[in-house]
DNA sequence: TTGGGTGCATAGCTTATCTATGCGACACTG
DNA sequence: CAGTGTCGCATAGATAAGCTATGCACCCAA
């Protein structure tokens, strides 16, 4: 890795932190903002247990039975027997909890919705492109981990 | 805007927070995260007031005071009289902050190095878009406020 | 001087997160 | 089958981050 590089990872990671920042800051959201991103995950699960949403958001399993059981007494999640395992339940979101995500993420498009009417194409490229790298480097990094 | 651009701008902003998680999440940091970003924006000010300081990391003023008592606690930040206004106090680095803040930088680096070596050119043009886009909209965002 | 506005500290509260620990369930081996 | 080691999650206790409300000293304009 070249020092320019070592420049432009800096410099693209300190974007990428603002801009995370300044939209989670000015969206009005239903819920806080971890319950959001939880809501999103079980989304994108379908049904998972606590120890796979606490990997796939890159916290503590505590921490995860905490908001899973936040979500749960708000009527956002729902949980039910794994029958594979007697330690583990299935957490799925609710009907509410599944308008609360979408509620989020109008509230997010939103803050952002001004900034992709001033953009060229270049730039809307530019971020499909990020998008699909992100998700490219989120896969490995979680196939990295289930191949440990 | 038209539905296309929702989706892009809700699936761009994912990836954005979703990188910006895993690289949190991954870089050992010398501090906590939020006193990270607050030397940073401490380094980018030179001097600034408690109350610029949490308008730029879009916090509440005690929140900011709280985050400027702690890295003063920790040797990270000092303060000194505002000669304009006596309520008022300079925030800058210490020295000590500055080598933090160069720590923190480079574990966030060390996290994206091996993803950066993977990239071909047309991604790392793709990220320093990325770069001038946002700088120029929270400049933007920055300017506005100002002319509130 | 007076009154209104500003800058920041404090108070009290919620949320997010961690490590350590404990317990029951599960899997494997003899 | 019994014993042992591992796994999944809940609880405990702590720190960090963040908010609104409030209070006080300072500043500025009339």
């Amino acid at each position: 890795m070249t020092r320019s590089d070592d420049d432009l990872g800096i410099r693209f990671l300190s974007a990428v932190a603002r801009l995370n920042r300044w939209v989670n800051k000015h969206a009005d959201l239903p819920v806080p903002h971890a319950q959001a991103r939880l809501l999103s995950l079980v989304e994108e699960f379908g049904t998972a247990r606590i120890g796979e949403l606490a990997a796939a958001d890159h916290c503590s399993q505590p921490t995860m039975t905490t908001q899973v059981q936040r979500l749960e007494a708000a009527g956002l999640l729902r949980r039910t027997a794994d029958d594979t395992d007697a330690r583990a339940s299935l957490v799925a979101l609710t009907p509410a909890g599944a308008a609360a995500l979408e509620d989020a993420r109008r509230a997010r498009a939103a803050v952002f919705g001004p900034v992709l009417d001033e953009l060229d194409p270049a730039d809307r490229e530019a971020m499909s492109r990020m998008v699909a790298l992100t998700d490219d480097l989120l896969r490995r990094g979680r196939e990295a981990r289930e191949t440990d």
